[in-house]
DNA sequence: TGGGGTTTGGG
DNA sequence: CCAAACCCC
């Protein structure tokens, strides 16, 4: 009698060094199913739903070139799942298992169903959650020691697939058939392994050259590892930590991985602040805060540094890790606006976007999380762009109208003198926008707001 | 991976 | 005069 698998494919979109694969093809069939879920669709915005799709055709490639294929369906995990298991006669479902409430919740309901439980393994972070403990047998709620802990944890060995036979999908439910022809372009895992290959020749200036947004100074696996077409362990283990471009990477794996542990515990992460005091602040509401918000989506603030970065967002679901600190900050902080609706907006844009590292981030930025930037560290956004764009070469990308402003004037083009603007062929107000706020008065507004959150 | 203001100390 | 140190938020 043979044994036959289902692997359900979450966000663990490759088969290289993937756990719940590698089980599931210790069994004589293996069935390769991904549920095309149209709430989560839905909640992508095109960035993400693009990437998405498009590494659902990725790993589609990556089976047929083991002489299988993807089944590909729309619709409810609990309904799609059990009736994938009853057609093909598999006994276990097999799956990487996520920390978001929503995914332990969907997959609690999968098995109430299925009438028995999904065999679960963790393939999406180098260490699983509840393996990372204090000496009390706690989550650290600081990343110092976190990653500490995290870093004397030996790496798993890496795991490959079994020898056991890949089902072809049935006619009509192939990811061709599903999304259409040459539509999405095959995104896989050869892709992001070659990506990280070539990250490998500039990983030891990390350290230097990371913190400028002109640059590719970072690896761009973000999006790689969210749909999980990279390995995080595997990413950790062949990058090493003997230099310190090294180091600081796998430091960001770390970093990573202790949003997703944090997730787990505090599944309510992009609901509540984790230190819940900070949800007594007076954000601003009301017509005045709704067009802010607009004006910041849009990249209307006036603020260069944050316009040029929320047009890099809108366009192509990228933005620079220290331009998020600053565009977050400036909503937070200058803006007064709830952490909560940036991190939505944040969300439904970057391809990257999940709920453990966005929530995660943005709680970091406004000082709401565990071991965030104290609240009182108010970015200013004139000194950012200065510090870290000095020459304006990343505005200029995404500010064509600023471009004739000399280095000195482009990062706060209200402060030029009137016959500079002229010269520039800039008309604030018309060409761009004059500032919405005064960010020192800003500054002195967040401050209050959050002294009085915190005492009053 | 903060910034604004003030003080201090060498030039 | 200026950078660094230091305090505070
Ligand atoms: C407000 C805000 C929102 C963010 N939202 C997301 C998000 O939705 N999804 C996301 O993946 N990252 C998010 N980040 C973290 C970070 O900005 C991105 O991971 C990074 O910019 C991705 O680029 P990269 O792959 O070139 O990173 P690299 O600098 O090359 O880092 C390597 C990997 O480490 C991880 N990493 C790096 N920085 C962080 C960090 N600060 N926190 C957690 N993991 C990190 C990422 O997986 C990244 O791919 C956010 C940061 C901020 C400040």
């Amino acid at each position: 009698m043979t044994s036959t698998a289902l692997a359900w494919f979450r966000r663990d979109l490759r088969l290289d060094d993937n756990p719940a694969w590698a089980s599931a093809t210790a069994r004589d069939d293996v069935v390769a199913l991904v549920v095309l879920e149209p709430a989560l669709l839905a909640a992508a915005g095109p960035w993400r739903r693009r990437a998405y799709l498009s590494a659902v055709t990725g790993l589609d490639r990556s089976l047929r070139s083991c002489g299988g294929s993807l089944r590909a369906e729309t619709g409810d995990p609990a309904e799609v799942v059990p009736r994938a298991v009853s057609e093909t006669g598999a006994e276990v479902v097999v799956v990487n298992a996520d920390v978001t409430r929503w995914s332990v919740e969907r997959d609690r309901r999968v098995e109430q169903r299925l009438g028995m439980p999904i065999e679960q393994h963790w393939g999406t972070l180098v260490h699983p959650p509840g393996s990372v403990l204090t000496r009390a047998g706690g989550l650290s709620n600081v990343l110092t020691p976190f990653h500490r802990r995290w870093s004397e944890r030996s790496l798993s060995e890496a795991v490959r697939p079994g020898s056991g036979c890949v089902v072809e999908a049935p006619d009509g439910s192939t990811p061709t058939e599903m999304l259409g022809d040459g539509l999405y372009a095959p995104w896989g895992e050869q892709d992001a392994a070659a990506r990280f290959e070539t990250w490998l020749d500039r990983v030891d200036s990390y350290d230097e050259e990371r913190d400028n947004p002109a640059t590719d100074g970072t690896s761009g696996l973000s999006a790689a590892l969210r749909f999980g077409l990279l390995s995080p362990r595997g990413a950790a283990a062949d990058a090493g930590t003997h230099t310190p471009g090294r180091a600081a990477f796998v430091r960001q794996l770390a970093w990573r991985d202790w949003y997703a542990h944090l997730t787990f515990e505090h599944p309510d992460i992009d609901r509540v602040s984790l230190r819940p005091e900070y949800d007594r602040i007076a954000w601003a509401e009301g017509d005045a805060a709704d067009a802010d918000f607009e004006a910041w989506k849009a990249g209307r603030t006036g603020y260069p540094i944050v316009d040029a970065a929320m047009r890099e967002l809108a366009a192509t679901g990228w933005m620079h890790n220290r331009l998020r600190m600053v565009a977050a900050s400036f909503l937070v902080k200058d803006l007064l606006i709830d952490w909560r609706r940036g991190e939505r907006w944040f969300r439904r844009m970057l391809t990257d976007g999940d709920i453990p590292q966005n929530a995660g981030n943005w709680q970091w930025v406004a000082g709401t999380g565990p071991d965030a930037a104290p609240y009182f560290r108010v970015f200013n956004p004139v000194a950012q762009s200065r510090r870290h764009d000095p020459e304006g070469r990343y505005l200029r990308r995404w500010l064509p109208e600023l471009d004739r402003l000399d280095s000195r004037a482009i990062h706060a083009p209200w402060q030029a003198a009137p016959a500079e603007l002229a010269a520039a062929g800039v008309r604030l107000g018309a060409d761009y926008p004059a500032p919405t706020v005064d960010h020192d008065e800003a500054r002195e507004r967040a401050l209050a707001a959050y002294r009085e959150a915190l005492t009053g």
